[in-house]
Order: C-alpha cells, then sequence, then structure tokens
DNA sequence: TATAATTTAATTGTATACAATTAAATTATA
DNA sequence: TATAATTTAATTGTATACAATTAAATTATA
C-alpha cells in the first residue's frame, strides 16, 4: 500500500531536479555577472535589449515571461544603472517604452564570455545540451498552452 | 563579426529555457498548494519529511540545495502550520532536528494526486520526461562538483 | 458622444533565495 | 585545560517572483 505515495518521493518528481538545476545554474552566474553589476534577471532582460535595442515592457513581459510586479522595479533599476531609459509610448500612454543605452550597448562587450564559462560548468555533451534545450522548450510550450487544471 | 556575439541571444541559452521552465512549472503548483496551505518550496520540505519523519537542518540543507537564510524562517512557518516541530539536538546543540508532527503526516494524504495533475501538465512522453529528469541530474552533477571557475 | 469595458504599468503584500555576518556550541590544539 | 579554529543555525540586507489590486489610458458600445 506504500505504492500510493511513490510518486510523492522527490527522487520521483521531475520538477525537483529541474528546480534545482535552474537554481543552482543561476547561482553559478553570481560571480560573473557582479563585475557587471547585474544580477541574473536583469541580465536576461540586457540580453533581450542587446537583440531589441528598443521594446515595449509589455512586449518583454511576453517574451521573459516575468510580470509588470517583478519587471518595474527591475528595469528602474537598470535605468538607474545607466543602461536602459523607459518612456510613455507617444502612440499609447499606457505602454512604456524601454530602450538600450550607449552605456547599455557597451556592456555586451563584457559580457561576451558569459555563455562559455556557463558552459564549461555545465560540462554537458553536445548531444545532452541540445536534448535538454528541447525538452525545456518542449515543456514550455505545453505549460503555456495547457489547459488541463490549474491554467491561467 | 556579429558571430561573437551569438552565444548572448536569449535562443542560444540553455539557462533562459531552464530558468524559464523550472519557473513556470512551479507557478502550476500554486493553485494545487493553495488547498494545503503551502507554498513550492514548503512543499519540497514537507516531501523530504513524509519520506524520512525527522532530520537534521543540516542534513536538509544539503539535501534540497536550501541554505539556513532561506530554511530557518520556512521552517517557522511550517512550524506555525503544525507540520513540524523544531527543537535542539540533545547530542549536539548546534544542530536543529525537525520532525514532522502527526498534523504534518495528515496532509501527505492530501498532496497524493498533485505529482499526477503537474505531470498531467508537462504532457511530456514517458521517454521525453525520463530524458528531461536525467539530463537535470546530470547537469545538476556537474554544477556542484565542477570547478572551473565561479565554485563555492 | 458619454459611459462601460478593457488594457497596461505600477503598487502592495507575501514568500523565497542567497551572500555576508553574527552568535552559540563543539572540536582541535598549544 | 585554556584558547583557537571550526561548525552550525540564525540574522541582516538585497533582489526577485507573483497574486491581487489600483490607476491611468484607450477602445468598444449604448
Amino acid at each position: 500500500m506504500e505504492e500510493k505515495y511513490s510518486k510523492l518521493k522527490l527522487k520521483n518528481q521531475i520538477c525537483f531536479p529541474l528546480y534545482l538545476c535552474s537554481k543552482e545554474l543561476v547561482r553559478k552566474y553570481t560571480p560573473l555577472l557582479n563585475e557587471l553589476d547585474l544580477t541574473y534577471t536583469q541580465y536576461v532582460v540586457m540580453m533581450y535589449f542587446w537583440e531589441k535595442e528598443e521594446s515595449s515592457l509589455k512586449k518583454l513581459s511576453n517574451m521573459i515571461l516575468l510580470d509588470s510586479g517583478t519587471l518595474t522595479p527591475l528595469l528602474i533599476k537598470l535605468e538607474e544603472k545607466g543602461y536602459l531609459s523607459r518612456s510613455r509610448s507617444d502612440k499609447d500612454g499606457r505602454d512604456l517604452m524601454i530602450k538600450l543605452t550607449k552605456k547599455g550597448k557597451e556592456l555586451k562587450d563584457k559580457a561576451v564570455d558569459i555563455p562559455s564559462e556557463i558552459t564549461k560548468c555545465l560540462n554537458l555533451s553536445e548531444k545532452d545540451a541540445k536534448s535538454l534545450y528541447m525538452l525545456c522548450y518542449k515543456a514550455l510550450f505545453n505549460l503555456e498552452r495547457e489547459g488541463a487544471n490549474g491554467n491561467n
């Protein structure tokens, strides 16, 4: 009758290693990002703007799956550091437009070696890294689309 | 020369989908765990004690990779809810011993269907789920053992 | 066109998560 | 054995993360 509880064991839960893996990997970034005066989430936002240069908060929010409650104070910090600028959209006063500054653009060069350092820490084969990547996106796709029960 | 920055793109980063996937999966737990008056991290701790009944904070900390700064206030909350008890070890006054209470043990029955609900949300094939699980543990093992640069 | 509904960012409150420090207890060593 | 070093949990301070609410702006509708 112990079988009833087997799925409750930490060893049988997929979320537990996923949670640990994400958490510990983010932790690996900390000493590298300290030199750029960024946290991991701030780094994600900067990577977004290194590609986009300019975006509304809404588009950013949809892309990185963080809401305004998280992003508003974070963007204010990045503005204070001089990496981004924030202003209302001319077309729609509700929208917040965010732009990469010159200083923010320059930061990109300081970040350029971080990905390979992290890859070194992860130490997965090309094949494993690709599998992990694909499976995370597959799961993510299901989590976002799926209704089932506890959806939005 | 744009090649120089290609690894900085969000699409080429393994940490980004890992982080999103973990975050969104944890978010799926929220409505299910609300009924048990637990957060996800509290649920992880409870799962640990549903298997162990009793443990020191140190052992718990080593197992779930959270430090006392996170666990101390969390354990106090679980004690206040009546699910755990906290007391100093007789053998070593530095150690904190944590025990599952009767009420904590009873909670296990209310949690028994949560894993399958989550599996439904994830919606991965048996093979994919197993792969994701194994790859996370493999990466985690490397992250914890590995020196390289940004280690403890 | 005036009002209702909707959309968007900001705010509020709670709960991690963790680096760094502190304090108490134990162990190792001079 | 007295002191130094170590181990352990707790504390402090900062930064997410998010649900729920609020406020402003825009769009839809009577």
